[in-house]
RNA sequence: GGUCCUAUAGCUCAACUGGAUAGAGCAGCUGCCUUCUAAGCAGCAGGUUCCAGGUUCGAGUCCUGGUGGGAUCACCA
């Protein structure tokens, strides 16, 4: 049983014994003191004014005398207004830290026994990666990483939209423009490069456009456009010159792809292409129909109702009985359960799609799939510009490798300044300014709540002091010199022990280490990075804090040296899972 | 128009299921490197939590009604 659970069962005990009425442990409010405040935890006993008929402050002095008297954990209690302040014992924050620096992966959940299968990025193959796809990937990495943490068996997959009308048209503008070129050729990064050729097709029709205009023909379609419309059809008629050019040209984006989910750490389990899924489907409505689950029109197209949850009439099937978006959908998750075997499914997808995964989700739930209740959509806002949104048409599109290349150029520029890694090799240089400029970029993205539209500033994002990622990488490269610097030393850390007469700096890191577990927890429940983002901060900035009011290595006894020694490395190591977890490296030095 | 999301310091963001005096960072101003890494620490200043009602011992948080911003409501994906 946890610290909380024991205090809350303590509470309810009390209350029976003091005023003799029942409650539920989890009718007791028990929060984290607040600073200003001494003690750990706080129990908020208004509630409890009308059982016990007295006044608050009365009922909080009954019941901290009751606690103090029978829980060895309550070491002891004050009252203010209608809280009662509980001071855990030390001898119990001791303990505990004992413990949890034997445990290897401190803050790791117990095995669930429970399938997540996590989709995101999922990107269109016509242009590179930008940085709407960065807080995408960054969501979907990082929730893999805790919710497999927290004790869950995760799967990470994306799927690809790989055909359609957008990649015909990089297609034809190479085939028209490209005189044969190769990313090779050009020493261009290939996702690049065919969006180069994305890029070069809307021009020209573009320009197409404007001289059927100048001729008066502005109802006119650009004959470039039948031209890719032309190719789709050739593509869907599984012309082999055709397929031969598109799978040229998604294997140039898919190896560009993979070098940007290289730089950022992440990669997949599975992948999914739509040109594999977008027949998917079909049979599925198909049986529902028989289950009556969707019903037919006259005209032949096959829609469902879902007034009764408040949804809207969809269409599942054209009236050609060709699959539509939601078709797909339906298909690729029975599909993915097929490979997985999931207990829940995780979209990472932006917030323009909430109606559609809606929709889909009630489907999922009346066709009876075994994993609909645990369907989620991680919906998350769009990153707009201090310009406001980003625009392609604007050029304002800020390019996921160029954001990165630009982050780390800034780490390193700040790292010459500092002159800390000077003596280091190029190589080392060049990893230590890469691990700090992503970590700049990742924290600057995740520590905000996902479900909300947020502003990039591109020079805020490669600040590296204060609520910054950096900062908290400086707070473990701080603890791992110390700790270097101790491995030099002749300590014994069997003192440790004797150290029973803790600071109240030292209690209150340890009293944030043992959140950890929590936090974890807490942010794979809610799908959400932020939490473990806004923990890494709070436990850096108090380790900031210690460090510079306490001495370690020259601590007043030995005792001291070799705890402060433990708390670093405990520190130490949970600042790095938890950085772990939003998919952030720590350097050794910088 | 219907539905959903959102509004907190000059700016970017916090505030666990309703709990104490709404917190951080940036920007501005002051101090602190002869001592374990100053990418750090300490301090000053900065707020009618969009507005109006309501529920509650207690509301940034819940309810109702407004206002601003955004998304969505395709036989597109």
């Amino acid at each position: 049983m946890n610290l909380l659970e024991t205090l809350q069962n303590a509470v309810v005990k009390a209350v029976d014994q003091c005023y003799g009425h029942q409650i539920e442990p989890d009718q007791v409010t028990l929060n984290v003191t607040r600073k200003d405040f001494t003690g750990d935890y706080t129990v908020v006993v208004f509630p409890f004014t009308k059982a016990a008929r007295k006044k608050p402050v009365e009922i909080g002095e009954e019941l901290g005398a009751y606690l103090v008297e029978h829980v060895a954990e309550v070491h002891a209690y004050n009252v203010i207004n209608g809280f009662l302040n509980l001071v855990v014992a030390d001898a119990y924050w001791s303990a505990f830290f004992r413990e949890a620096l034997a445990t290897e992966d401190y803050g790791r959940g117990a095995p669930k026994n429970s399938t997540v299968l996590v989709e995101y990025s999922s990107p269109n193959t016509n242009k590179p990666l930008h940085l709407g796809h960065i807080r995408n990937i960054l969501l979907g990495w990082s929730c893999s990483q805790i919710l497999t943490a927290a004790g869950y068996a995760v799967n990470k997959v994306q799927i690809i939209n790989d055909r359609g009308i957008h990649i015909c048209k990089s297609m034809l503008a190479w085939q028209k423009f490209g005189n044969g070129e190769t990313p090779q050729s050009t020493a261009m990064k290939s996702d690049h490069f065919v969006g180069k050729y994305y890029v070069r097709y809307a021009q020209e029709e573009k320009a197409q456009k404007a001289a059927l205009v100048a001729a008066g023909q502005q109802e006119a379609e650009p004959a470039i456009l039948g031209e890719a419309r032309q190719l789709l059809l050739r593509w869907e008629a599984n012309d082999p010159e055709v397929r031969a050019l598109w799978e040229k040209m998604n294997g140039w984006v898919y190896e560009g792809f993979e070098e940007t989910y290289r730089n950022l750490g992440v990669h997949f389990d599975k992948n999914y292409y739509e040109s594999n899924t977008y027949l998917l489907g079909r049979e599925n409505v198909q049986d529902g129909l028989a289950r009556d689950i969707f019903y037919r029109k006259p005209d032949g197209s096959v829609w469902i109702n879902l007034e009764a949850a408040k949804l809207d009439h969809k269409l599942v099937l054209r009236s050609d009985g060709t699959a539509v978006y939601m078709t797909q959908d339906i298909g690729t998750a029975l599909l993915r359960y097929a490979d997985f075997k999931m207990d829940r499914c995780v979209y990472v997808v932006g917030d323009e799609q909430n109606y559609h995964f809606k929709v889909l989700f009630e489907i999922m739930k009346r066709l009876g799939a075994p994993f609909a209740e645990g369907l989620y959509h991680l919906s998350y806002g769009m990153v707009d510009l201090p310009s406001g949104r980003m625009k392609s048409r604007e050029g304002t599109v800020v390019d996921a490798d160029d954001l990165m290349a630009e982050v780390i150029e800034e780490a390193r520029k700040n790292s010459e300044e500092s002159g800390v890694i000077t003596g280091l090799s190029a190589v080392e240089k060049q990893q230590i300014n890469t691990q700090i400029g992503l970590a700049a970029l990742k924290f600057f993205i995740l520590k905000v709540n996902p479900q909300k539209r947020m502003v990039f500033d591109p020079k805020e994002s490669v600040d590296l002091q204060g609520h910054t990622g950096p900062y908290i990488q400086n707070a473990g490269v701080r603890a791992r010199s110390v700790l270097r610097k101790a491995a030099q030393l002749e300590v014994d850390y069997a003192l440790a022990g004797s150290y029973t007469e803790l600071a109240v700096a030292e209690k209150d890191l340890i009293a944030l280490l043992y959140r950890f577990p929590a936090v974890i927890q807490q942010s794979a429940r809610a799908y959400d990075p932020s939490v473990v983002a806004a923990f890494c901060y709070d436990l850096a900035k108090s380790y900031h804090k210690f460090y510079h009011d306490y001495s370690i290595l020259q601590a007043e006894t030995e005792a001291a040296k070799a705890f402060r020694l433990q708390l670093c490395q405990l520190i130490e190591r949970t600042l790095t899972m938890g950085m772990r977890l939003l998919g952030i490296e720590m350097p050794e030095r910088m």
